[in-house]
DNA sequence: ATGGTAGTTCGACACACGTCGTAGTACGGT
DNA sequence: ACCGTACTACGACGTGTGTCGAACTACCAT
């Protein structure tokens, strides 16, 4: 399961991956549950292979962490993370009506 | 010169329109000058017209506004509508190093 | 063991995007 | 009037991206 440390977590690649509605609903998603979801429990509209490549594109970018757990990956918005690099944009992404 | 209103800014496009590096320079520059920048004046690895779509894809989003000045195009980040709609986001992606 | 549940991987496809060069427009100065 | 400066517009090209279905893997329960 790759994923960047904080230190190679890049802003436009942040940026380039939070540009997408469906990843946007993922990570408004993982926002009101801090404690990590299954990722399959997101209602997202495409199929489950979509899904996959979407939370591949939040992870490769450092937004999330996912742990197997059983048959289930658990998915964790990596908050303090970015939160550490770039502090408000996760506030003001969440913010927004539209 | 087609630029939204602040209601119909998107976060998705902002966020999208964010995602590029060039774009990035553009956006950083601007926020050093809250005056307003002759948009040929911001060094960028590119040509001309690479420079004028980049510019059009941060007007359209909401990001940028241009006003002519004689042969020149002004162009202002519209930090205000930004943080309005989205605080911190700005701050944030100012903030980052890399 | 068997089957079901949860995800990933792999092509494939259409479309969007960044880039360029060339041509065009508009304004200002000489 | 003419020319230079500053940019926009238009096509063209290669690459990246979101989407899907089908096949595969891993784990748990029965």
């Amino acid at each position: 399961m790759p994923q960047p440390e904080r230190a190679d977590i890049r802003i436009a690649t942040v940026l380039q991956a939070l540009g997408d509605p469906v990843r946007l609903i993922i990570v408004r998603a993982l926002a009101e549950a801090p404690g990590g979801v299954p990722c399959g429990e997101i209602p997202l509209p495409v199929t489950k292979s979509t899904r996959t490549h979407h939370l591949r594109t939040l992870r490769e970018a450092g937004l999330i962490s996912q742990r197997l757990e059983g048959t289930r990956r658990m998915t964790t918005l990596r908050r303090d993370d970015i939160d550490a690099l770039y502090p408000g944009l996760l506030a003001g992404v969440l913010a927004a009506d539209r």
